[in-house]
DNA sequence: ACCTGAACACCGTTCAAGT
DNA sequence: ACCTGAACACCGTTCAAGT
């Protein structure tokens, strides 16, 4: 006789993206899952085939969150501003979500992290912006340097790493000026 | 009828530097430990307080080791050129030592981090090479853009994000040339 | 077809017992 | 004073058994 069935991966899913926010990854256990969704842990397996699986089929959720927003973001035209408002995206996504983001970007084992191409889709809109302010030639560096700003500013905030004082808002807009002043073509000779 | 000591903290430290960049943190595991130093894991608390008192020792250990790398690499007095050093030590030590360093920054439980002292003594070359090329009022912004870059570039390339193609070690030369440039005053109308 | 309890190998940690 | 085995509460995962 079949029994009906209790779990869903839609549901699985969404217990695993609220769990990840208010327990971090280590804290996202099959118990925790099964306790949310109702159920006794083994039969997750019905559903995933493991735990890794679940973290990148969570992963790539967030993913996709993130680079919908990315694509509305860019929306002037103007490459600097469409920058700032990229930049921006990405650092309010994180802060919304900062366990999604924390697992986009941490170092797991393969078959837990997200789909590669995430990232590839997550960066064109960045692309065509640093390629209008840098050129052709250095628009991947370009990009890169802004990723890398970026995405170090965000993780330093989150773990609580500025600690020398001062306004970290002040020090975000600051770099994000400076940043796409720096990529801009012949910054100090113009 | 008092039995002589098998274990040290050196020792355990010792083991504990050398697992973390094998085995990650993960597997910085109290057996692993116990394994290496040759003796059960129950032993290992008569030393440390937790595991987590052990994953702060470890970090402080490394916090030293990376705190002296920077003292000695500022030398030429050329702001500028000392920057360039400074962001190179740091992305040679995360190279040569990839799990302390993900350590240090990893958001981890207060009582396995670092002592928090550590980042102000690591930045203080730093600051002072930020100082004379941004002037006094945006030297704090402009170290934080200068660290937040470094450390979003070392983790991306650690963590294998950079899929794009193209020349890592370009995108890094690159990237510290034009931050250098965007934080000097006045970048783009001297 | 779906769910469950029991079991396995692993964690960190405590503690009484051995020397 | 130091080390140990046994035990506890937790992990992820497998599987035979129940409906």
């Amino acid at each position: 006789m079949p029994t009906p069935a209790r779990t869903s991966l839609e549901g699985i899913l969404k217990a695993g993206r609220a769990i990840i926010e208010t327990d971090g990854i280590d804290g996202l256990t099959m118990q925790a899952i099964a306790d949310r969704v109702g159920v006794r842990a083994p039969s997750l397996y019905k559903r995933i085939r493991s735990r890794n699986q679940l973290l990148r089929l969570v992963a790539n959720d967030a993913a996709a969150e993130l680079t919908g927003e990315l694509d509305t973001a860019a929306t002037t035209g103007d490459a600097r501003r469409d920058l700032a408002a990229l930049a921006r995206t990405f650092r309010d996504f994180a802060r919304r979500n900062p366990g999604a983001y924390s697992l986009l970007f941490a170092r797991l084992p393969d078959d837990a992290r997200a789909d590669p191409e995430w990232s590839v889709k997550a960066s064109a809109g960045l692309l065509i912006a640093t390629e209008r302010l840098a050129g052709t030639a250095d628009s991947l560096e370009a990009a890169r340097t802004v990723v890398a700003w970026a995405n170090g500013f965000i993780a330093m905030e989150l773990a609580g790493a500025f600690r020398l004082g001062g306004d970290v808002d002040r020090a975000w807009e600051y770099g994000i000026d400076h940043v796409a002043t720096a990529i801009a073509r012949r910054p100090n000779r113009a």
